[in-house]
DNA sequence: GCCGTTTTCGGCCCGACTGTTTTCAGTCG
């Protein structure tokens, strides 16, 4: 039983509470515990050496014993009984922006809504309107929050698609297949997907039978099977034979532009490269992998982040391929939380886990004021962790702790501190937390002043996306990045998987302005130090070199980094 | 549901904003 269950139960119990509309302090108890637990090493080996999980602060009796039960019997009586109470589709309602628990209540009492679905019909039919408490406005964001909903739904994670796509790909492997492989928009790392690839070298097409989970109908395609998998989006597995399966593979993850000028090189190379792999006449090409059918073709290795069909075959053609950046070249990571504010471990616990990760450095930025709800730091709060990095930093090093703040962009485009505390800070990350229902030109004023503040080292989160939950602000991204160009501020590229923002796309527009890129974790507990692997790879999408991304610097050069930026 | 204690209940994280209000409830972060 690994943590993450059990995590995941308490909250699920805490949302459900809530919406059976319990006391918000018995709600807040679920989720205290679940916050306690994140940080817990393994609770299932402490409940095995019979510990008492009382002793952790946040679980009382009640909350051990469900705990317990749930490690060993996989399951809460009380869960379940909450999930018969609470259908599914209320939960669905409820994660609608702009409905909290007490509308969906009024919504299920008054109408008897219960889905999604039913509550479009219920606007459509104006009978949400006629609710009291309900006005045309706020009908209206209903609406749009349904429609995105729907947008959303069909779309997953990039994790999520993938962990499926490489379970798909092992059985199929143990099923006797040669090599398999996930393929498709998650091969080439895109930040989500609404189906998921994989495919096959194997003889004959037996195999594929096998993986389908029981019951689900399979569709017969091309080459291979589509069938609804288990995060129910669409997977499609082709076979291919076991030689040409290089090809397969490469053809299969490559975008269509991508793909069909690969063909077109093959055609003039006298050979045929498709779904199924590199033929020359009926006689598949050999490519055991990716590489060598790039070889065949007379290419170089063209990593699939960069496989969008832009101009990245013709840098290839040229030997002029960027040398992107890796995982190692980052030495260190700035924008991270502790117990100060809504993190989950001490500076302490933080920063001695950076080390352990082999990082140079971390960056402590909690949030600021106005982000009470995550226990935002008041000025003198703020001055008092200062006192207490320093303490901190003599210790550890050759370690370095720079202290800095994730300082919320307010409405009017200001910091959350008057700029002589700011200036105090190793570093400032400036960023937007609450949208207040801008338009395109009031946001992009906002972010612009907040970029082009003197105090502001890193422009946090920029596009606010939260994907498959909800969309980027309407911004002009152009202005933005030219004000953080003024003051000489850096884009943040922000690793949390729901994130992943700045978005790929305007990463060559950021680094055309002579801007560069700070690859943050976000961490709010040790794990989420190290979670930084998928933005590297959305980073090189980006076309990303070390040098454009500041966290690639040593620990000292960091440090005469921030000194002159304070000095600029 | 947890915690602490002034020992068995009462307090527990909040401030800004919006829309529908005509004095405030609900949502957001
Ligand atoms: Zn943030």
């Amino acid at each position: 039983m690994a943590n993450e269950q059990v995590v995941a139960a308490l909250r699920e119990m805490a949302s459900l509470l809530e919406l059976k509309g319990e006391s918000p302090f018995q709600v807040r108890a679920y989720l205290k515990a679940a916050d306690r637990l994140i940080e817990v090493e393994d609770v299932a080996s402490l409940v095995r050496e019979g510990r008492n999980l009382t002793d952790l602060p946040g679980v009382g009796k009640t909350l051990a014993e469900k705990i317990i039960h749930f490690i060993t019997t996989g399951s809460i009586p009380q869960l379940e009984k909450l999930r018969r109470e609470v259908p599914a589709g209320v939960v669905d309602m409820a994660s609608l922006s702009g409905l909290g628990p007490g509308r969906v209540a009024t919504l299920r009492r008054e109408l008897g809504i219960e889905s999604v679905e039913q509550l479009e019909e219920a606007v459509r039919e104006g009978k949400v309107e006629a609710l009291k408490g309900f006005g045309v406005k706020t009908v209206a964001a209903i609406a749009g929050s349904i429609a995105s909903w729907k947008k959303n739904r069909r779309i997953r994670l990039h994790r999520v698609a993938r962990e499926e796509g490489e379970e798909i790909a092992s059985r199929l492997v143990e099923g006797g297949a040669a090599q398999a492989a996930v393929a498709g928009r998650i091969g080439r790392w895109h930040e989500t997907a609404s189906a998921i690839d994989v495919v096959a070298g194997v003889e004959g097409d037996a195999v594929l039978a096998s993986i389908v989970p029981g019951g689900m109908c399979v569709e017969k395609i091309e080459g291979g099977i589509l069938f609804t998998g288990r995060t129910t989006i669409p997977v499609r597995v082709r076979a291919v034979r076991p030689e040409p399966f290089g090809a397969a593979l490469l053809f299969a993850t490559a975008s269509p532009i991508h793909a069909e000028r690969l063909a077109s090189i093959a055609a003039e190379r006298g050979m045929r490269l498709e779904k199924s792999g590199l033929f020359r006449g009926d006689e598949p090409v050999p490519t055991r992998d990716e590489e060598s059918a790039y070889r065949e073709l007379g290419l170089p290795f063209i990593p699939p982040e960069l496989r969008e069909g832009g101009d990245e075959i013709d840098l290839a053609l040229a030997g002029r391929l960027p040398r992107l950046l890796e995982r190692s070249d980052l030495r260190g990571v700035l924008h991270n939380h502790s117990t100060w504010s809504d993190g989950k471990a001490s500076i302490r616990e933080m920063a001695e886990h950076a080390s352990a990760l082999g990082f140079e450095y971390i960056g402590l930025a909690d949030h600021s004021r106005t982000a009470g709800y995550a226990g935002g730091l008041s000025a003198e709060r703020l001055l008092a962790q200062m006192e207490e990095v320093e303490k901190l930093r003599s210790e550890m090093a050759p370690f370095r702790i720079f202290h800095g703040v994730e300082s919320d962009i307010l409405k009017d485009g200001s910091l959350d501190y008057d700029d002589d505390l700011l200036s105090r800070l190793d570093y400032v990350v400036a960023s937007i937390h609450s949208r207040y229902g801008m338009d395109r030109e009031g946001i992009t004023a906002r972010l612009t002043a907040g970029a082009s503040n003197r105090r502001t080292t890193i422009l946090g989160h920029p596009s606010g996306r939260l994907l498959t939950e909800r969309d980027p602000y309407d911004f002009d991204t152009g202005a933005v990045w030219d004000a953080a160009a003024k003051g000489g501020a850096a884009i943040e590229l922000n690793a949390h998987e729901k994130r992943l923002d700045v978005d790929w796309r305007e990463i060559p527009g950021v680094t055309a302005r002579g801007l560069k890129i700070a690859i943050s974790p976000d961490a709010h507990t040790r794990k989420g130090l190290g979670e930084i692997d998928l933005a590297v790879h959305i980073a090189r999408k980006g076309r990303l070199m070390a040098r454009d991304v500041i966290n690639t610097m040593t620990g000292e050069e960091m440090e005469a980094y921030l000194e002159e930026k304070k000095r600029r």
